[in-house]
DNA sequence: AGATATATTGGTAACGTTACCATTCGTTAT
DNA sequence: ATAACGAATGGTAACGTTACCAATATATCT
């Protein structure tokens, strides 16, 4: 911290071993072509002035910079960090570093974050949802290099897209809640459904409940952040109503679970008394009592795979053949149901 | 994507709004003393292009660069992205951003990230803990820029620090098992320990049990990383032992949640059977039943305050007067002891 | 009016690196 | 022996921006 002398350059490494720059440069770039005594000079050289090479000179010079662009929602959830986990797994090894945005969810949010991102010069944007701005895909159109949107499926990717069917998703719930006899179903989503793909799924879900015969009941759409406090009052919401859904399906797990709670509390049995089905497959759902029934999203490999695109594209110049790399989501039958 | 023709520079858009390149910079930055005219004649100009700044280029010539180097061990946990999401609430307005990496727990793990990250000449430097290795230690000396720990106050940092004190947690902890009368008291940690600060934790709280009269009965450190199915294991283990504990205090919840799990599914009654405690007051936890007993630590507000820092030193030139930050823990007597 | 301050604009150099081209020197092929 | 080649090294310019200084125009003061 706060000392004077400023940090060493190659021109200074070049100096204490007596060679060019560029020949300290090609040693620090472990470069072909350079002799052994050359490179034991400019390595002995660097130790000696704690040289660490600064990129973001050399990705001036050099077309592209090593940065992965990630713009999500948030963290504050378990969906978010697992992608980033992935992500940064697949990044692991190679020299491509990422650089992190959060939208919170704000309407304005995707666009001003990737404004600000682009000015780093990355060399890939991973961003989430096939649903953007006017604005941004106009910024992302001017971008050269791989654009991976991760979570959706169902749809046109700007570059490339991994992720799972929404529509596929709201399906297999409804199918499922019908075919066990459930007649007065509910739905529940917080965010303002604001990212789309939760309405995607909510559309599909409702659908396929009108074509079994049992169309929906109501749909309650908070606007909170999800979590396990707003899960549980959307569990009071619909147990405040006159006629009472028999089953309800939650836009996550988060949501669902706070319901489950909320439901225990107030001592009424869960199926019994009313269905619980959530979304995301979150681990610790399968280990309490009653287990959750819900829909398992491949979270870890969606950001896992969207990294490897990413760094396939930018180091190999290797474009995979699917633009839409679809994962399968899976349902998880519970106690819940 | 992929469009041949090269991003616009300051140079096109002085070339087309008639104006040198520096006028066009001091309006793209809103410096002072720029004319109207001017400012619309650049900013016309620099919306027909479609001009976006390149900041790689302006960080080399500027001193810094306004990226937040941030190093946290995993995004695979509830902790660290509640703390990654403090942080960039902190940040949010400010022209800083955030440039992750993880170490995975990995032992020369953060080291080499340092190194990494250092490469792009951040404006500063967040990451986890109090405790690093000499070379960590030796390329933070020479960085000019906040540094600032996170998690743990319990002694020196090497700049700033932002934590909770890991002595109190365990100490207080232990108190709470002994004046319950619990007798046979366990711990179980994972990661193999390898985040010191657990360590810490552990040894006040099997000091504070000695002190008390009440010995540790005995301390599993597991090697995997933390997760529910690893909580579930450690206390199968425990319950394998011929002399039973009455009490297990868990180095996190995840941990202590498998457990009750574990338990619940084994028919074991908490905490008559069995007593459990975790760390950490993750919210779901005081929504199950029963309610674990647990240190609720201000994870978010850890990740604020260092953004907050952070900000400050770099934006403000102001220096915080208190080095170490320490916040506090919270014991939440549950219903699991 | 002349002097002085202030607002506005421009020119040049530099940040630290690497791309590109040039040079030297030894080695192999003819 | 000469040509042709490749390995090893060096020189120069450039990446896009901003710091610094200089120059001009305009406003204000005595």
């Amino acid at each position: 911290m706060e000392n004077g002398r400023k940090k060493p350059t190659l021109k200074d490494v070049a100096a204490l071993s007596g060679v060019s720059v560029i020949s300290a440069s090609r040693v620090i770039n472990n470069a072909p072509n350079v002799s052994r005594t050359l490179r034991e000079k400019v390595e002995k050289a660097a130790a000696t002035l704690g040289y660490q090479r600064n990129r973001i000179a050399g990705s001036l010079r050099g077309k592209a910079t090593e940065l992965i662009a990630v713009i999500v929602p948030s963290m504050s959830n378990h969906v978010f960090p697992q992608i980033v986990d992935g992500i940064d797994d697949a990044l692991k090894g190679s020299k491509l570093q990422l650089v992190l945005g959060m939208t919170k969810y704000e309407e304005m949010g995707e666009e001003s974050i990737l404004r600000e991102l682009l000015t780093w010069n990355p060399a890939g944007v991973i961003l989430s949802g096939l649903e953007h701005s006017e604005n941004t895909k106009a910024m992302l159109s001017q971008f050269n290099g791989p654009i991976v949107e991760v979570m959706d499926s169902d749809g046109d990717a700007i570059d490339m897209a991994v992720g799972v069917s929404m529509e596929e998703a709201g399906k297999s719930i409804a199918q499922h809640l019908v075919s066990l006899g459930y007649q007065r179903i509910a739905y529940v989503g917080a965010w303002g459904e604001r990212p789309k793909r939760s309405l995607k799924r909510r559309l599909a879900f409702e659908a396929e409940l009108a074509r079994l015969g049992q169309p929906i009941l109501t749909s309650i759409i908070l606007d909170e952040q999800s979590s396990l406090h707003v899960g549980a009052s959307g569990m009071q919401q619909l147990l405040e109503r006159k006629l009472k859904p028999d089953a309800v399906f939650f836009a996550n797990d988060d949501l669902a679970l706070g319901a489950l709670f909320f439901c225990q509390s107030k001592n009424l049995s869960v199926p019994t008394d009313i269905a619980l089905a959530g979304y995301n497959g979150l681990d610790m759902c399968q280990l309490i009592s009653p287990r959750l029934t819900t829909i398992a999203t491949p979270r870890y490999d969606m950001g896992r795979i969207a990294g490897e695109i990413s760094r396939k594209v930018i180091l190999d110049e290797e474009r995979p053949k699917q633009l839409v790399h679809k994962l399968d989501v899976q349902l998880i039958a519970g106690e819940t149901t």
